[in-house]
DNA sequence: GAGTGGTCTAGACCACCAC
DNA sequence: TGGTGGTCTAGACCACTCA
């Protein structure tokens, strides 16, 4: 409970940017330069899809040899959040143009290709944070929210029912005719017209009892076993935007994940 | 479907290494040497929890620089092969120390810590293969097979059922005993008594109905929706050794994943 | 051919650990 | 104090893309 002690002797500082403080924690060089990256791509100096200046470029602007942007880069690229394309620069990871419709989606039929899923939207209401949603959005119960229900069919079927919370103070022109007419992901819209970027989720997952409710959407008798997923999606600077719960149906599609 | 052209132009090869085939894949140095430091992991010259050669050496050994050997080395540390220690040396992964008891294992309470499950050994039986079993582990139908069961509780309550098959060949010491006094991670045992060391994982996640003879052990009624895992486990060279079908009562816990 | 990222090298110095 | 991995630099060359 007692302050760090004063620096009381001598500092001889690597460089400028090499401790702003009284180096309260050692931080290489490249992790400095990282988070001068993560800042650009926070503040949206470059916004999702676009590239980001040269490696060269950028070793000048901090005042860097080029192998410590490179190493910054590397790990950027590692969490996914740029993209390298050889021979033609380094991108800021986006979800609209991906191959695939969903990223975050592990689901994976059974047998077959891995399946493009329809989409159905059930619908789009403007509602009251209730308080555990509230509270795990890092907002205050009342705040207002968007609330989207979804199903996703494979072949005709239906397999995920989706309900979405959104914070209504990030989303404010998103409409149910806005969801009906995008075409492509979900991550897409919200990052082309909101500026809003999903970086990562953390997801829990429980096996639970169909209720009616969402038994009669699916299409399975109530308490039928089904997977429930629950995700809360993060953008820059680990703050929650998105809060989701799927319940899957996986008699004929499974959740993948690989361990390392 | 014509052979590939010869290679009827000079070559000038990088170093010895660098081209043993006619090119059929560039493949840069560092992965080449990442290669040889893979193959000495899977013929054992160095043995779970031992140390490698240090860089310096390793380099001198393939005739390059430290920083390719780094950088093989950097590959393997990030698909935990390998563990980097400042100061000390480069070690080979291993199940046998791990601070937590089981690396694997996304079962997370969801209130209080993380909580050290309870072992209890149902059985372990000789089989021999079923056909999909058998398929699963590329093994033939009717090799020989182990067969174990167990329970995992948490503070008294039994939460997760696994059946386990392993094949015969390479476990054959392994009997109900050895099983019930072996303390620490099942993965620590299979590695320390059986040479045999885990190195990635695939799951298969459903919801599930519990039948009569799960529902008993797991003390739940019969019906009640749990998380089916299905684990497929592989060592060096993507061998698959271990086939695992784990049921979660997911009550009173989640299955915690991170999506990036 | 110019510009980008990708590889490889060599050397200097720092941080950590064990003796 | 010596050995280990960790950081940073500078420069050469390779592979890919596009005008």
């Amino acid at each position: 409970m007692s302050p760090p002690p004063a620096a009381d002797h001598p500092v001889t500082p690597l460089n400028e940017l090499a401790r702003a403080e009284l180096a309260p924690a050692f931080s290489p060089l490249y992790r400095q330069i990282k988070g001068l990256i993560l800042q650009g791509l926070q503040t949206g100096e470059w916004k999702a899809g676009e590239g980001i200046p040269s490696e060269v470029e950028l070793a000048a602007r901090f005042g860097v040899s080029q192998g410590t942007v490179r190493k910054a880069i590397d790990e950027l690229a590692a969490d996914n959040l740029l993209v390298r394309r050889q021979g033609k620069g380094t991108f800021v990871a986006t979800h609209a143009e991906q191959q695939q419709q969903y990223r975050f989606l592990r689901l994976t039929p059974d047998a077959g290709a891995p399946a493009s899923l329809g989409r159905q939207l059930l619908h789009c209401r403007r509602q009251r944070a209730p308080a555990w949603i509230a509270k795990l959005m890092h907002l205050r119960a009342g705040d207002p929210m968007i609330e989207i229900r979804r199903l996703l069919h494979s072949g005709g079927q239906p397999v995920v029912l989706d309900d979405i919370w959104l914070p209504g103070s990030l989303f404010k022109g998103l409409t149910t005719e806005r969801l009906q007419e995008h075409r492509g992901p979900f991550y897409g819209l919200l990052e082309t017209e909101f500026g809003v970027h999903m970086v990562r989720a953390q997801e829990k997952i429980r096996a639970v009892a169909a209720e009616e409710e969402s038994a009669a959407p699916l299409q399975v008798t109530p308490g039928s076993p089904l997977l429930s997923v629950e995700r809360l999606s993060f953008t820059y600077g680990d703050k929650p935007v998105e809060l989701r719960r799927g319940l899957y149906n996986t008699t004929h599609h499974f959740y993948r994940n690989d361990l390392h």
